[in-house]
DNA sequence: GAAACTTGCCGGAACGTTCCGGCATCTGAA
DNA sequence: TTCAGATGCCGGAACGTTCCGGCAAGTTTC
């Protein structure tokens, strides 16, 4: 042996790791019975199936995750994709830590996969969860292409679909808002919003586009772009603001929006009151608290998991898709006394 | 070589996985050759090595990682524990995110321990990260008594240490703190903070101590616990806004307790200037900025990781401290002039 | 009372990797 | 020549699991 000694491996083969033979023969049976006891598989009696679920747990029997997706044929991984562009977003830290957790609960690691590094050849993984992915992106376009199980979050805005689909009713939320908003007495609600690029923004500006419509009322749109920083976000917020400005509420979609303007709107004293379509700790803690549409990232992240799981054991079949809820959190931002 | 161009047609199906017998196959030798070809290890040609490493680019192969942890007995997962109060927090959703990614590139997985759970026996991974471990915790002090390497952020306020600390010079970042508030006109700047159960708790208090001791200036500290509500911090700060309070700036140390008593502060126009020690979307949006103390929590978790798998390989020897460096974000919060 | 099923259990092979030991071939010294 | 050592390569075993096929014993059917 050349060097030091590692005292980690020693101690660790010193006890002995529990296999599923250790099990079989401490209950008497062979390891087929007991495997098929413990997975329900095969045909096993139910005496025999306690006694050895009983030694199992006595003995805290763990399944070797590696062995069992060896022998499966599986990776025991899941790819999951975000735009680059909001990486630093909290939104997406949720949506992830989502995916990562009902993945665990399942004995899956996550891969993550960025737009930046241009694979040639798909990862090796069991499945895809995309997470808002933004049509023309050249790398969600390979990865749906590779037949591997995938779920997206929101629609793809392109010609080809995820397996399956979880997704909200952005548009419907964005009326209840523009509704709230109404009550609250404004008559002319403006929106920021980004390119239709991503589901969800084209969700809410056609939610918008809709109640405007439907309500009689000329909408105010400012478009930014994807990736807009708090200053491209201000010179829109500043030019719905202009003088004689008929805007009496402003509605922000993209992540971090209606906290950058909202030093903004409140020096101009108009009274214009402020939503935004992303909720956060920031959102919660501005001055005022600013009302916000909940999108429970985290949720949608497990949901989107769990959906691909289903698809990849067959209990779900491509083409499912399932309503993810989101709520709305009524702050003072909106309050008409204010 | 034979000449052909295609490796496909010499037996290699394109819908079969290219496994290391693939490689050796097309590179014409065995699989130990190529084994040790693609890993250094063995005694190989650098004609053969090189060969061999152009198959493996040519035909994408990845190697197995069930496969290859099955066979070194490892178990291809780290866990992680935080404390579970302050699982939503935004620090620890992008240390474990740091954690994560690091282990991603290490082709690990890593699994999650909460404090919830007592589980009788440790659970089945190669090493463990403690993420703030607090004293007196006994799934932690369970965890650091199983012999697995274990790294941990912040030092354990125990008897024991982890293997591997990762740890950040608080109380000399909240002594620069300090001298910022003296240089921007506060004489009595005053502490809230958790209890010493954490160490990074007691750093910042004991940088807060020096630095009065040094000084010659009367602390004003108040306590609250670890897992203190908004309603109890507001209180804190009102106990030290009291009438005829001394208090002209105050440092908060705990998650998110800046960004609850702003309101405070902006509304008795005190005009005491405010620092968080803990910086986050919440503060750097807040009205106004604070100044905050930047953990940099994502380099933090990857910090540890990557000092856990220098143990696990021998890199690195038990009882290697890290530092992990800091940044002190000034902002309006503590402007003289506001 | 024998054939046909069913029930309960089992042995062995296979998944893809690493690693131990071994077998030629070559080099150079005695 | 012989022998020792180095070099380059290889076959087979092992990791822990699942799964296929099979074998006794019990139960039903005709």
């Amino acid at each position: 042996m050349t060097g030091r000694k590692d005292g980690y491996h020693r101690g660790v083969r010193a006890d002995e790791p529990v296999t599923i033979l250790t099990v079989a023969r401490e209950a008497g049976v062979s390891k087929t019975t007991a495997s098929d006891a413990l997975r329900g598989s095969g045909r096993v009696s139910e005496r025999t199936r306690e006694t050895v679920a009983a030694v199992a747990e006595r003995l805290g029997y763990v399944p070797n995750g590696s062995a069992r997706h060896l022998r499966r044929a599986s990776t025991g991984t899941i790819g999951l994709h975000v735009p680059e562009v909001l990486t630093r977003s909290a939104y997406y830290m949720s949506f992830v830590f989502g995916v990562v957790e009902q993945a665990a609960r399942h004995d899956y690691d996550v891969t993550l996969i960025t737009s930046g590094q241009h694979r040639a050849r798909p990862p090796r993984v069991d499945g895809l969860v995309l997470g808002d992915p933004l049509g023309g992106d050249p790398v969600v376009e390979n990865l749906m292409a590779t037949g591997l199980p995938t779920v997206s979050c929101e629609r793809f805005p392109g010609a080809r679909q995820a397996d399956g689909v979880v997704w909200s009713e952005h548009a419907e939320m964005l009326a209840r808002l523009l509704g709230h908003l109404r009550a609250a007495g404004a008559a002319r609600p403006a929106l920021i919003v980004a390119g239709d690029e991503s589901d969800w923004a084209a969700g809410v500006h056609r939610g918008y586009l809709g109640w405007c419509a439907a309500q009689g009322v000329a909408p105010l749109v400012r478009r930014v772009s994807f990736d807009a920083t708090g200053d491209e976000i201000r010179a829109a917020a500043r030019a719905l603001l202009g003088p004689g400005s008929p805007m009496d509420a402003l509605v922000c979609a993209p992540a971090g929006a209606a906290t950058e303007v909202a030093p903004l709107l409140r020096e101009s004293g108009s009274g214009v009151l402020l939503a935004s379509c992303v909720d956060s700790a920031a959102t919660r803690m501005a001055d005022p608290p600013i009302t916000s549409i909940d999108l429970r990232p985290r949720e949608a992240g497990a949901s989107c998991a769990e959906l691909l799981f289903e698809l990849i054991s067959g209990a779900a079949l491509p083409g499912t898709e399932r309503l993810h809820a989101i709520e709305l959190q009524l702050r003072t931002s909106t309050d008409p006394l204010r």
